[in-house]
DNA sequence: ACAAAAGTGTTTTGGGTACACCCATGT
DNA sequence: ACATGGGTGTACCCAAAACACTTTTGT
């Protein structure tokens, strides 16, 4: 087994475990996902490829820890909300494409290795200028190119829990701002679940969810009617929260 | 690094890496999980010590394999259905007591284990005589006792996203015989959920599940009078599914 | 005849959905 | 005055929940 790792970064990291995160980037009513390229020699070509960003899990470290640490080298950002959603383990899940496996064999302690699937949940808008690395794009999610070893895989599922948890789960919330008009709310499922809502059976329902406060703030300097800004009251949701029988379809 | 392993299967397993199975078993309207015991010496005194049953990820296996020789070794059975739900990945996960760690130290090639949660559901009744392993019990969920690691842990969750999904799956039918009644079914849910639902409005809820089959099959040898037996169509299922907007309380 | 579980219907209440117009502000 | 998005109400249908009696069988 090769490495490029040095003696003490040998015992610095587990080899057989790593973290891929699904950083989803929302701004301007549109969904996307964070990528990275690299430079992945095929037939002596230098060629650019695209990947999920990803890191080892450390001796020492909580896989939470490694995503988020993840994180903050792509984007800059801190207390992000980064949620486990599936581990892939296929044997062969480096080999798909053998250039891929050329190109990732000398950065690995070991051939196999599982990977622990993360989603995270951004506003773009609230990444400061530059913080986002040299080499990291948002891809829509709705145009999501071929990515390396089982990325498209990790994605499509990411996607599919997202949607199933913001359905369940206060996520929304994540991509707003502390203080939010109900219309902002509704674009974001609109943006995530590729449709629309009626705007009164909309407000209607988040209405009768009592976690969701509204202030006595407009908003200012819209050339119309003001909107009224909400908050989202995370102790009342929690200690409201119940699960009913509801076997569905 | 200490080892009991042989140096040929030292090489068959990822060292940081296991799978830890909860087997919830139902049977008579209640709802157990199989653990097994351990001797664990303190003290230099032989203590009994009650574990959920797990093992390492071997090289070329893909996880939910693992998860299936542990549910085979342990019961006897295959082709059952299990499911990952999370990974545990605490640095200290296997130090919360330290006899316990004495106990796994020599079991492991590297002191760090991250361990993918699975669980798995199995009708007890469907197990044939003693293909349950010897040194294994079933606990009745509602008084799971003091278990080693983090395996209460594991275990609250396992329930937890148990119910979770049984709620969004069709996973009461792994728990069915091929042809069951409505009332088994009703049971079923009445146990796992710890309460129990009004008849009428139960097979109301239920009739309207167009994958649900009635035979024209009904129980003999019943004193009273007998009920028709169900099936489970799964294609009629997978083709009728649906997902609403329902971001609930 | 009795015990035991199967099977069935009605009413009330609340949520889902479809649909169109006036309001407050900036330019 | 106009353009822009904010904000509201009603009617219909269907689902949820509460509730009690008759039916079929074995003993």
């Amino acid at each position: 087994m090769t490495s490029s790792f040095t003696d003490s970064e040998d015992f610095l990291i587990l080899p057989s475990v790593s973290v891929d995160c699904v950083i989803f980037g929302y701004s301007e009513n549109t969904l996307t996902v964070l990528v990275r390229s690299e430079f992945v020699p095929i037939d002596n070509k230098i060629n650019i490829e695209w990947k999920l960003p990803g890191n080892h899990v450390r001796r020492n470290e909580d896989i939470y820890d490694t995503a988020s640490r993840i994180l903050k080298e792509q984007t800059g950002l801190e207390e992000i909300y980064v949620k486990q959603f599936q581990v892939f383990s296929n044997p062969d899940r480096l080999h798909k494409r053998p250039q891929d496996f050329e190109w990732v064999k000398p950065r690995l302690l070991d051939e196999r290795v599982i990977t622990v699937g993360f989603y995270s949940l951004v506003n773009i808008d609230s990444i400061k200028n530059n913080q986002l690395i040299e080499v990291a794009k948002w891809m829509n999610v709705y145009e999501v190119e071929d990515l390396m070893f089982d990325h498209n895989e990790i994605f499509d599922q990411a996607l599919k829990k997202l949607r199933y948890d913001l359905l369940h789960e206060p996520l929304v919330f994540e991509l707003l701002p502390e203080k939010f008009t109900l219309t902002q709310m509704q674009k974001i499922y609109e943006a995530i679940f590729n449709t629309s809502y009626d705007k009164r059976n909309y407000r209607r329902k988040v209405n009768k969810m009592i976690y969701l406060i509204s202030t006595d703030e407009i908003q200012t300097g819209v050339s119309h009617k003001p909107a009224r800004f909400y908050t989202f009251n995370r102790e009342s949701y929690e200690s409201n929260k119940t699960e009913r029988f509801d076997f569905r379809v």
